[in-house]
DNA sequence: AGAAACATGTAAAACGTTTTACAAGCCCGG
DNA sequence: CCGGGCTTGTAAAACGTTTTACATGTTTCT
């Protein structure tokens, strides 16, 4: 049973397959009684068409490929369940780009655009080792979260500095005034944008920030548990801990705990995400909350629009993030 | 800037486009200074083979996809993360199939393979809707976790039977006696197969089973906190709870610690999956782990192979699970 | 009635590769 | 110096669509 093209349908319905086409992809190009006769065979045949065929002859491959570091990450999986709804919606497919931070796939994934398999990129990432590869003119590309500080490439995400504000602003609220931070990696543009938040609030304050209370994390939740336990061995503790993820801030509850520190009677633990499982931590998690599906389905739209020729609307697409407030902090004692 | 194609590169090497293909594709096909010049002239001029017209003209798109509910679940972003991992060692990309459950979608992507998008499927979905429309000849395909039954889809993942009567013997050997469970949607085969498993190590150790400790879930966390609640209110209350999900797990022990029940003291509770937080939840979880990122990488061996022409050395795959004892089970007072 | 507009259908080119079948040149053994 | 085998290169077909430009027939307008 060799695999039924438009010529058996033509064949079938004693038509062209020039007129096939037209009735499956333009049905006022073509009768109604034409349309109807081609409908019908094609479906009895079970006709579909080979998409890579369409795909050649109309230069759209009706793919994006979303390159991202991890997708077993909470925020990452949410952020491409985002994506793809939107994508799906509109008639495309999502390709996954998994890179595990390394720079060459994130090369490999990039030249999708220039193998024609993908239309576009949505690019989870703080970098792209890829831009003079393209010489100058990049494909259709949207930067979700990170901000890469690329001219038309435009940027959806949280506002971080003023994210990074609030949180501070929600433990200094409760009295605290000896407040650590644990970042990430500083090659991320967001994990600089809080880190300036902090300052800021900080010094908005009238407080010094005490250098050995920034310790720096890659988000992950072991960075956290090493990231308490450096804290806990300064002789100047401080009260609160705000974690720039909650991965990092699960990982930091978790050493506190495991060396006799209570939270939040003892110090006050921050998060930043808003990951379904902080809801679930002991205690439960006060967080930053990213729109994270939105974020994904922004990323999209603003990608599938450029890719069919509408420009964005603006370069620095900035979504609410919210204070969600829950058991882990408290008023100073 | 036009793109730049076979064409281009056959003029500025002065061969024919079949000269340069075969430089590139096979090697030896050609003579070395030939092939020196094809690559220099290629790199030069930023050629990247445009990868739908090749597979167009091959019949193999290098796309697999996976159909999965959703993508932002722990446990199945692992998975990807594994699949991700070999298909694009072997050359592969991966389309993301996100069903939310939704019958259409899985239709709609398994239709990938017949518009010539995908060369085959892993299914992470207890049912096949799109068995029938694909009229007996079905697309090279694996079963991921679930079991669907087919002849010729090779199912892999843990034996979710055998699984569970670890599970249970763990808590029988704690001293447990009135043990209930969580269980997933009846739908899936794993969730059917641990709950004969329950079924059998109880009878095994000469127990009966109360029905109104069989409460059924759908996986999620919130499935665990109302069923916790409602076992809870039970006179006959259990002493150890088996949950088919870490998810649930980690929800049941939210709603008991709620409820002034303390686990393990009060009562044990144990999960199934081995999700990273199960580690971080309050107590740590006892669990029983599947080897996620393994599943995901040989369902995409397998399937490649099946792709490539070559059969499964078995219909059915067993991957060790393996119990992992944490805080949260006890033995009983 | 004739022209103009419209409706419907088609032939053929094009998309950019891979691959088959053949050709030309060369070397080697006899 | 002939025939066969190897090496290297090529022309052309094929993959399955979409789309352009044109043809034919029909309706509408004046």
């Amino acid at each position: 049973m060799s695999k039924v093209g438009i010529k058996d349908i033509a064949a079938e319905t004693g038509v062209s397959i020039a007129t096939v086409s037209h009735a499956l992809r333009n049905p006022d190009r073509v009768s109604d009684e034409t349309r109807r006769k081609v409908l019908a065979a094609a479906k009895k045949a079970g006709y579909t068409p080979n998409r890579l065929a369409a795909s050649l002859r109309t230069a759209r491959s009706g793919n994006i490929v979303v390159i991202i570091p991890d997708v077993a990450d909470s925020l990452n999986g949410k952020i491409i369940s985002g994506i793809e709804g939107v994508a799906r919606a509109r008639g495309y497919s999502v390709l996954l780009g998994n890179t595990k931070g390394s720079e060459e796939r994130e090369r490999e994934f990039a030249s999708m655009t220039l193998s024609r398999q993908a239309d576009g990129i949505i690019l989870m990432s703080h970098r792209m080792p890829f831009a003079d590869a393209m010489a100058g003119d990049l494909p259709p590309m949207v930067n979700g979260c990170e901000d890469i500080g690329i001219d038309g490439v435009p940027r959806v995400g949280v506002d971080d500095r003023q994210a990074a504000i609030d949180a501070i602003r929600h433990l200094l609220s409760l009295g605290h005034r000896d407040i650590a931070v644990i970042t990430g990696d500083m090659d991320s543009a967001s994990s600089r944008k809080r880190l300036e938040g902090y300052r800021r609030a900080m010094a908005d304050a009238g407080l010094n920030v005490n250098e050995n209370w920034v310790v720096l994390g890659q988000y992950r939740p072991e960075d956290g548990e090493s990231a308490a336990r450096q804290l806990m061995m300064l002789k100047d503790r401080p009260s609160a801990v705000f974690c720039f993820s909650d991965e990092m801030a699960i990982g930091c509850m978790y050493a506190l705990k495991e060396q006799g520190f209570n939270v939040p009677s003892d110090i006050s633990v921050m998060g930043f995400d808003g990951i379904p499982f902080a809801r679930y931590a002991a205690p439960p998690l006060t967080t930053i909350a990213q729109p994270t599906e939105r974020i994904g389905a922004e990323c999209a739209r603003i990608l599938l629009d450029l890719i069919e020729g509408k420009p964005p609307e603006t370069d620095r697409q900035y979504l609410p993030h919210e204070l969600v407030v829950r058991d882990s902090t408290a008023p100073i004692q």
